[in-house]
DNA sequence: TTGACTTATATGTCTAGACATATAATCGTG
DNA sequence: CACGATTATATGTCTAGACATATAAGTCAA
C-alpha cells in the first residue's frame, strides 16, 4: 500500500490553515469583528514560518472573508449578502448543459451609421458606424430568448465581415474580442407584439431582461438585450463565501 | 535620493508586476491563450526574487485571470463571461441610498409547525417550527416590495423572540446569525391579485422575483421571496475582472 | 480635556535559497 | 509506428531571516 494513509494526501499546510480558519468562520465560532490569532500565535501554533501563514491569510483577505489591519490584526468580516456571483452562462452552453438541442436563427443584421438612439444605447459620443441584430436562440426548437444587439464597429471592425448567419454574435465576438468588462442589468417587463410573435408567447406574459453593456478599457464593445420569457427562465446567484 | 527613480512612490513590486500583466491582458496585447513569460523570465525582467514574481502571477490565479500549468507555464486566461458581480443591497440601505424615506410595515406574523410545503420550500426534512412572515417595504411612502419569508426555528430559535414589528427579518437576521451562505433566483412573473393590492400596481404588471435561500453549514435559516414591481426595480450585477 | 509626540507592534513586502511534484518532451524499445 | 520509461523543467510550497510602515496605545505638556 503506497502512503495513502488516511483521509486524502494531506493538502498543503498553508491550504491547511486557511481552511482551519474558514471552518471556524463558516460555523459562526469566530463570528463577525472575531480578531483572528496573530500571525505569530498562529507559526507557534503550527510550527511554521511566518511567510506560510501569511498566505493563508492574504488569500482569506482576498476572498473577503477577513479584514487585515496593520498593527491592530486580522479580524472575521460580516457576511456581504449584498454581493453574489451571477452565472450568466452562454446560451447555447445553457441550453446544451439541460441535454436539449440547440438552435440559433438570424432575424436581421443591419450596418448603418450610428444613429442618436445608438449612440445613446452604446454610451458614445463620436458618431461611427454600428451592426444591429436581431437574433433568436431556441432549446428543441422551442423558443428560448430573442437577442437584440448593438455592436460598436469603431471597437470591432473585424464584425463588418462576419455575417452570423451561422454564429451568433455572441459567441463570435468572445472568440474575437480579448478581454471585456461587462454590465449587466436584470429587469422585468410583459412581453410585447413583436416579443410574444417571436418568443411564442402571449401577448402580456412575464419575461425577464437582461441588458448586457460590453466593453474593454474606455471602448464600448456592443449593447445586447435577452429577453427571456419569464417562466421557463431563472437566474441564479451564488453567494460566494471564499 | 534612494532607487524610487520616476513617478510617485510606486507600489509595491509585485502590485507593479502584477497590474503590468493585467495591462497586457486587458488591452488585448496578449490574447486569451497566450502564455505568460516563465518565473525566471520576470525574475530576470524585473530583478527580484522568484518569491515576488509568484505572489503576482499567484493572486492573477486566484482571481482567474490567469491559469497556471506545471512544466507548461502560465496562460491567459479567456473571458468568463458567465460570472459576475451581482449587487443585492439590503432594502433599507438601498432605498437611503437614493435619498429616499424608507418605510417599513409588518403584514402577518405567524408561527407554526412546519407545514409539508414549508418544509420542501426550506428543504429540510424533518418537523419543526418556522415562522412566516409578510411585510412590505416602501420608499417615500411608495409600495417598493412585497417580502414573503419563512424563518426555520430550529436554526434560530432566538427569533421567536423577536416581533419584527419595527425591524424587517432581514435586517435581524443579518445582526443576530453568523456566517452564512446564500442563494439568490431571479425570475420575472406578473402581478396577481394578491400582490397588485400590496403594492399598489395593476393586476398583470410585470414583477421582478429574489428567491433567497439562506444556510449555515448543512442549516436552513431562512427562505425568502421579494417581488419588485418590474418597471422600478433592476438589478445590475458587475463582471469582476479582478 | 485635548492635542502633539513617542513607542511598540502587527502586518506588508522582500530575499536567496531549498526540495517536491506534475507533466511536456525526449528517448528507446518492441 | 506505438508505447513505456526517462528526463528536464516550470510551478508549488516552504524557510529563516530582513526592513518598511501604518497605527493603536501610551506619554506628556498646554
Amino acid at each position: 500500500m503506497s502512503l495513502a494513509t488516511d483521509a486524502a494526501d494531506k493538502p498543503t499546510l498553508y491550504k491547511r490553515i486557511r481552511a482551519d480558519i474558514e471552518k471556524r468562520i463558516l460555523t459562526g465560532e469566530w463570528p463577525p469583528g472575531h480578531r483572528i490569532p496573530f500571525e505569530h500565535e498562529l507559526v507557534a501554533r503550527y510550527g511554521c514560518s511566518r511567510m506560510t501563514v501569511n498566505k493563508a491569510l492574504s488569500e482569506l483577505a482576498q476572498a473577503d472573508l477577513i479584514e487585515r489591519r496593520r498593527r491592530a490584526g486580522s479580524f472575521v468580516r460580516r457576511p456581504q449578502h449584498q454581493s453574489a456571483v451571477l452565472k450568466i452562462a452562454d446560451i447555447r452552453a445553457e441550453i446544451t448543459a439541460l441535454g436539449r438541442s440547440y438552435g440559433y436563427e438570424l432575424i436581421h443584421r443591419k450596418l448603418r451609421a450610428a444613429t442618436a438612439s445608438d449612440r445613446e444605447r452604446l454610451g458614445v459620443k463620436k458618431a461611427g458606424k454600428v451592426i444591429a441584430i436581431a437574433c433568436r436562440h431556441s432549446a428543441d426548437n422551442v423558443p428560448f430568448a430573442v437577442e437584440d444587439r448593438l455592436i460598436d464597429l469603431s471597437s470591432v471592425p473585424e464584425a463588418a465581415t462576419a455575417d452570423f448567419v451561422r454564429e451568433p454574435p455572441g459567441s463570435w465576438l468572445l472568440h474575437h474580442v480579448p478581454w471585456t468588462e461587462a454590465e449587466h442589468t436584470i429587469s422585468a417587463v410583459v412581453a410585447d407584439d413583436r416579443a410574444a410573435e417571436v418568443l411564442d408567447i402571449a401577448i402580456g406574459a412575464p419575461c425577464l431582461v437582461i441588458d448586457r453593456y460590453t466593453w474593454r478599457g474606455p471602448r464600448t464593445i456592443t449593447a445586447v438585450r435577452l429577453l427571456y420569457p419569464g417562466d421557463s427562465h431563472r437566474l441564479v446567484a451564488r453567494f460566494k463565501g471564499g
